[in-house]
RNA sequence: GGGAGGAUAGCGAAGUGGUCAAACGCGGCAGACUGUAAAUCUGUUCCUUCGGGUUCCAUGGUUCAAAUCCAUGUCCUCCCA
């Protein structure tokens, strides 16, 4: 069965919105937050202790699963749910990111993009058609069209040049995609600039895919601005009955203003990522628990989390301990705590969406977490409309 | 009792006459991380009022110049008896 996306509410001043996706797994509502799983797990996580930050869908990773161990391996274990033992949903992303993260603009070309395999060096093509080839094997509930992610940077002579071979990529995988049960999103590009949005979004939705994602954004050269500028300059041409998903977001800031803007799902490494760096989210802002004042701190890391790490009574001193002795559990706690702190996020905006009072959550947000604008927004407070 | 080798910043360890406040590793203290080549990477780690000051076991010496050479002492390790 295809997941189906309803739209339930729109919050009255602003563009954001309340839904809900409906899957074989169960029933998700929107704004949510999507943990990432690169390899096929959500690293240093069970499935069940996924479960219990109440993530909704996954992300997973067709490059990585590609090279290793393979799609057809994946396929022979009956799929990735089966094979990673998630009963859930799954986004695959397509490997358009590791495009702009592993690979060099000249290896670009109408046909596909040259890898280097960053395990053996190998060389290697993926192509739209070999993306969605892959994804169709590995049977996730959506995937990704295979796309172009030139850095915000890109000059807009580049980054035209970019959505349009985008489009065509679109087009090619569309054309192949095949798993009647799978889900396939197009994206859009075009970095902050105006027109390219408004080219790359009407031209994708005229594909006429079963949803629709931003990419682009949070990569090099990007600020605040620019990232909420892409959204804004997109959001007009996607339609209100499909999902909108924002790629690779992120830092709770941009969440919330992400949320404000109309975007119904969001997915980060940062949860993870940090937590194995030793940095937790506290609603009053992100600690890093290797600091030497944590030390014979005996607290919670936060008193009304109701994450399992918090809810065993994990102490800030025993959590430093575990990080600064390199401990495994120290990722796993901390992970499962960052994961839980932004779904526990996005169940708040929910609440806000549907007392259509999410303009107060944010400022109330901000107040508590950042202390001020110009921490939440860096230089560009004063070009961001609060 | 005889012989040999050592002693360098919190620890380990380079350096054997000037370019040495002294490589490098660990430990310590901070920072970065947004569709994961990331349990990774970066900075810093004698004191300082940032002008400079005081260092390489101790004391004395050689030299324009010593962590580096010489003498004595102290301590450590190994081998022989």
């Amino acid at each position: 069965m295809k997941l189906k996306y309803n739209l339930l509410k729109e919050e009255k001043h602003s563009k954001a919105r309340l839904g809900q996706i409906v899957t074989k797994y169960g029933t998700y509502e929107t704004p949510m937050f999507m943990p990432v799983g690169t390899a096929g797990t959500v690293k240093t996580l069970t499935p069940n202790e996924v479960k219990e930050t109440k993530a909704g869908i996954i992300l997973s990773n067709t490059y990585h699963l590609w090279l290793r161990p393979g799609e057809d391996i994946v396929a022979a274990a009956g799929g990735l749910h089966e094979f990673m033992k998630w009963d859930g949903p799954i986004l695959t992303d397509s490997g358009g990111f590791q495009v702009f993260s592993l690979a060099n603009p000249k290896d670009i070309s109408e046909e596909g993009v040259k890898f280097k395999n960053h395990l053996n060096g190998d060389s290697l093509l993926l192509t739209p058609e070999k993306s969605i080839a892959i994804q169709n094997k590995l049977d996730s509930d959506i995937a990704m069209s295979f796309d172009e992610c030139p850095p915000a940077s890109a000059s807009h002579d580049y980054m035209e040049k970019s959505i349009q071979r985008t489009l065509r990529w679109a087009k090619r995988g569309k054309d192949v995609h095949q798993n009647p049960n799978q889900c396939l999103f197009g994206i859009v590009q075009g970095g902050a600039y105006e027109d390219l949005r408004k080219i790359s979004a009407t031209e994708t939705v005229a594909m006429d895919f079963d949803g629709y994602s931003i990419g682009g954004v949070a990569n090099d050269g990007e600020n605040k601005d620019m990232m909420y500028k892409a959204i804004d300059y997109s959001i007009p041409y996607l339609p209100k009955d499909k999902l909108r998903y924002l790629m690779g977001v992120g830092e709770p800031i941009d969440i919330i203003e992400g949320v404000i803007r109309g975007i119904d799902i969001f997915d980060c490494v940062s949860p993870t990522r940090l937590a194995r760096h030793g940095h937790v989210l506290t609603k009053y802002g992100k600690i890093n628990i290797r600091n030497a004042q944590y030390k014979e701190d005996f607290n919670k890391l936060s008193d009304d989390c109701d994450c399992s790490t918090c809810q065993m009574g994990y102490t800030k001193a025993y959590l430093r301990h575990l990080v600064v002795a390199n401990e495994a559990l120290a990722a796993r706690l901390l992970s499962i705590h960052n994961i839980r702190f932004l779904i526990h996020l996005t169940e708040e905006l929910r609440t806000a969406i549907k007392n259509d009072n999410i303009l107060e959550y944010k400022e109330e947000f901000i107040k508590n977490y950042y202390g001020s604008y110009q921490a939440a927004y860096g230089e560009y407070e004063k070009n961001i409309n609060k």
